[in-house]
DNA sequence: GCCAACGTTGGC
DNA sequence: GCCAACGTTGGC
């Protein structure tokens, strides 16, 4: 089991669109590493929302449902043929009681080392295990 | 709205 | 294959 972090700016799609979709494809990915994070998903693996620009705070849980599959958005292809983009499918899971900003983030000793906090700009990252429990336990409290 | 950081593109 | 130019993202 993995976890990671999927980030949206909520102008966009926020967790409450996800919330009243219940299942969403986490389409529109075009980056490289990002990718590879999302094929990288599993069935199962829970997903921290991340809500940039306005908010910047973590706001609720998703579940990965359907593992990388090749992204209906793009027709672009690999130099293979293949498809180049992927998606995954996510389901709400639950809203964080207390969102848990950026800068709260930043504050927290055992959480400043996230790749949210190291690299800003990729919109699919990992996250530890460790960092996920500090996270649940923080908005819980 | 600005700008720094970063990824991608394209000329050489 | 290098690197300058450009576009995009996202925090402030």
């Amino acid at each position: 089991m993995s976890y990671w972090l999927i980030k949206s700016e909520p102008d966009t799609f926020s967790l409450s669109d996800l919330k009243k979709q219940k299942t969403s494809m986490w389409e529109g990915v075009r980056n490289y590493q990002a990718r590879n994070n999302l094929q990288a998903m599993k069935k199962g693996d829970l997903c921290l929302f991340y809500h940039s620009n306005i908010g910047k705070e973590i706001v609720g849980i998703a579940e990965v449902v359907k593992e990388h599959y090749p992204d209906p958005t793009s027709t672009e292809k690999a130099a293979d043929g293949t498809p180049k983009w992927s998606t995954v499918s996510v389901k709400f899971i639950s809203e964080l009681k207390r969102p848990i900003t950026l800068e709260k983030i930043k504050q927290t000793t055992s959480l400043k080392d996230m790749v949210l906090v190291k690299s800003s700009r990729l919109s699919v990252q990992p996250v530890k295990a460790s960092e996920y429990k500090t996270i649940v336990k923080m908005s819980e409290a």
